[in-house]
RNA sequence: GGGCGCUUAGCUCAGCGGGAGAGCACUCGGCUUACACCCGAGCGGUCGCUGGUUCGAUCCCAGCAGCGCCCA
């Protein structure tokens, strides 16, 4: 961020283990304790057998495996059932099979006993609403202390829950499985189960979704545990609320279906981590099993022990949008700053923290809502599109392209791409052409300032065409960025702005002012172009802050841009006549150019030529095109009229090019007909003329007008040239 | 399995009911007095497929195919 130029307020840098937000942790537990939203409870939780510490539900990843699915008759005789499992080694632990009530298949069976294979043990047969009847036999094993879904049952029928398996997966179970790893006693089961004739199918590879624990990609042991939780029911119908009613806005809106469908079914978030590392549970134990929350101005008595449990980190994280500004203290900064205005993070966040603020936010701070607008961004990926990671070996490190060419242009490329929500693909290539924009504004700059550019005093009141062309795009230009701010549209902004700097000041209002600056106009024209650099550099400077602060410091001699006034649009300034006018120009200069180009004039060859038909645009045309006056023996030996009416003749003294000419007229002319005949097929509809908008008949109309005159125009040159 | 999104020029992406756009790449010409990190001129697309709605569809609807994401 600091080799960014992130412009933030590093004061307020803060770390969540800081003595100040541990006291704010410290007390929303107590709080939410005492209020009976945190509790500690015997669950199934989501377990990690490398880390050997609890995850909570999003910690968790899911992807499809191969695996296997093994089904296994239990019992025997007149009580034989059939169950499926990918994880037979769990059957150590089977305290029931289940089978919907409905199901007639079983229903004689229901409460009865099987023998469970390799033990013996007799497990009871029992109906359950949530087994699937269509899902494989349609009777499940029941494994209470080693699956999330078995633990529901065991629940509602009071089983039994025999955990199998340490805390590293490795099996408990008395008997010649234990000591072995889950994987291994997996195999090991199948085998004994087959040798024992039990295993009526077995389907191998059999894709399924499984669980890796996010931080060390392991496979998740579902386990059963002591943990601390949170009561999220109420926590988490106020942080949908705030969003429904539109107290908190997620951009883009796409996003908020993607909210709501995780906020309103949140389960109980398990809170407690067995790392050694954390906010520590501010819980003790007395000697003789009592136990207490403190909250952080009190002593717990002597003798008594602290829960050996840390947080999630996400649970001091949650704090942040207050703890960071003194809570739980009753700040200035708190009441001054809380609710924020804007929280930018990557949607991959969503979950994670946003919610978590949420929650808490809303808990802390009475009902106030922790910031008005989640503005969510998208993920950073390679060239092609393709998520960076260490084992494809595509990680880009900004700090290198930072290096080679600088914090701007590393801004500015990030920014080209940054639509609302959407990845974008990064590449070196753009990080050069952004930086070959700072070089450009550089250089008009520079131009600026060799011509005597000002930026102090009044604006001239009769600007000459181009001084009140560019003066008319600048407003319209100011407008229209503030629009985009107000949508968070950062790459439509870089886009309009670096067409506007590159494409209108550079390429024709700076060659159109090299004119007036050579001329009479002059110091109208210097103060014109001081005023649009100052204010293009300020519409530029929260996107390309180094670049913009070093050349608008030179350009107006005062102290910083960080502080200068955002531009505010003058709309007196809109001139359609000069942006007419202007227009015009481009059109004509832009023909003439074709035409030498076609026939290999170099652009610095000075032709004589008579222009007619161009009003007060001929000097900017005789200027910008190299155009010398007729002088005498003047013989022209092409002419050209422009779409515009004008007509150049010009002296190339020698033959032209014909056969280029009439190429470039031919290919002119199948153009203009193609618009032609468009244009005239959509008029001759009926229908089209009766059913659409008067507007857009109309601007048919025009087009079909204009492409006649084109044809006629083209038709003449082409006789012309014989 | 549930939900969401994407498919437009060689690449990365805008556009989302009335003329297909940008950057980069590519071709040709150029040391034109701010800039060769540049200037000028160009080439390039049955807007995934099939139907439907409409006077009109890249844009709306349905189905299909491929890709991606989130959740279980």
């Amino acid at each position: 961020m600091r080799r960014l130029g992130d412009g933030v307020d590093w004061s307020r840098e803060r770390f969540t283990m800081d003595e100040q937000l541990s006291r704010a942790v410290q007390t929303i537990f107590k709080k939410l304790y005492d209020a009976d939203l945190i509790y500690r409870a015997e669950r199934i939780i989501n377990w990690c057998p490398r880390d050997l510490t609890a995850l909570s539900d999003i910690e968790v990843e899911h992807a499809e495996e191969a695996g296997e699915l093994v089904s296994i008759r239990y019992g025997d005789a007149d009580t034989a059932i059939v169950v499926a499992t990918t994880r037979a080694e769990t059957m150590l632990g089977d305290t029931a099979v289940a089978v919907h009530p409905d199901d007639v298949r079983y229903r004689h069976l229901i409460g009865r006993t099987v023998a469970l294979p390799l033990t013996n043990r007799q497990i009871p047969i029992v109906a359950d609403e949530h087994v699937d009847p269509s899902f494989g036999t349609g009777a499940v094993k029941v494994t209470p202390a080693h699956d999330p879904n078995d633990f529901e049952i065991g629940r509602r029928h009071d089983l039994p829950a025999l955990t199998v398996m340490d805390e590293r997966a490795v099996i408990t179970a008395p008997g010649p499985f234990a000591g072995l790893d889950r994987l291994e006693a997996r195999s090991a089961i199948v085998a004994a189960l087959r040798e024992d004739g039990r295993i009526v199918a077995e389907k191998r590879p059999y894709l399924h979704s499984v669980g890796h624990c996010s931080r060390c990609d392991t496979v998740v042991e579902p386990r059963l545990s002591l943990q601390w939780w949170v009561r999220v029911e109420s926590l988490a119908k106020a942080a949908g609320d705030a969003v429904r009613d539109g107290r908190v806005q997620i951009v883009p809106d796409s996003m908020t279906g993607r909210y709501f469908q995780w906020v309103d079914d949140l389960r109980d978030w398990c809170i407690s981590r067995q790392l050694w590392w954390g906010h520590r549970i501010p819980v003790w134990y007395s000697p003789d099993g009592d136990d207490a929350c403190f909250g952080p101005d009190e002593t717990p008595p002597a003798g008594w022990t602290q829960d050996a449990d840390v947080l999630d980190t996400w649970f001091s994280s949650a704090l942040w949008p207050f703890s960071t500004l003194g809570w739980p203290e009753d700040t200035a900064d708190l009441r001054r700053y809380y609710p924020t205005t804007v929280l930018v993070t990557g949607y991959d966040i969503l979950f994670f923290w946003v919610v978590r603020m949420m929650l808490f936010g809303l808990y802390a701070m009475d009902g106030a809502v922790p910031f008005r607008t989640v503005l969510l961004h998208g993920l950073i990926r390679d060239a092609h599109g393709k998520k960076m990671s260490k084992s494809r070996g595509n990680v880009i490190n900004p700090v290198d392209w930072i290096d080679r060419y600088g914090a701007d242009a590393v801004r500015l490329s990030l920014l080209q791409g940054a639509n609302p929500g959407a990845d974008q693909a990064v590449n070196e290539e753009w990080v050069v052409g952004a930086r070959n924009f700072c070089t450009k504004l550089w250089n008009a700059t520079r131009f600026a300032l060799l011509n005597g550019a000002s930026t102090d005093g009044s604006l001239p009141p009769a600007p000459d065409i181009a001084d009140a062309w560019i003066l008319s795009r600048l407003q319209a230009v100011v407008t229209e960025v503030d629009a985009l701010y107000e949508e968070y549209e950062f790459a439509k902004i870089v886009d309009l702005l670096y067409h506007f700097a590159w494409d209108e000041v550079c390429d024709w209002y700076l060659e159109l002012a090299k004119i007036s600056l050579a001329g009479d106009g002059a110091a109208a024209t210097r103060r014109v172009l001081g005023e649009v650099l100052d204010t293009l550099l300020r519409l530029l400077h929260p996107m390309v802050p180094y670049v913009t602060e070093s050349l608008w410091t030179t350009l107006t001699g005062r102290e910083t841009l960080v502080r200068a006034a955002w531009p505010v649009a003058d709309t007196a300034r809109a001139d359609a006549a000069a942006e007419a006018a202007v227009a015009d120009i481009r059109s004509i200069v832009t023909e003439v150019r074709r035409f030498r180009s076609d026939q290999g004039v170099r652009p610095a060859q000075r032709v004589p030529a008579r222009i007619t038909g161009a009003a007060e645009a001929e000097p900017a045309v005789r200027f910008l095109l190299r155009l010398d006056d007729p002088g005498e023996g003047f013989a022209p030996t092409a002419s050209l009229t422009t779409a515009t009416g004008a007509t150049v003749e010009v002296d190339l003294s020698g033959t032209i090019d014909v056969a280029a000419e009439r190429a470039r007229l031919t290919k002119d002319l199948a153009a203009a007909q193609k618009e032609r005949d468009l244009n005239a097929a959509k008029l001759a509809n009926a229908a089209f003329v009766a059913n659409a908008p008067e507007a857009v008949v109309g601007k048919h109309r025009d087009r079909l007008a204009a492409a006649e005159a084109d044809i006629a125009r083209i038709q003449a040159a082409l006789e012309a040239l014989g």
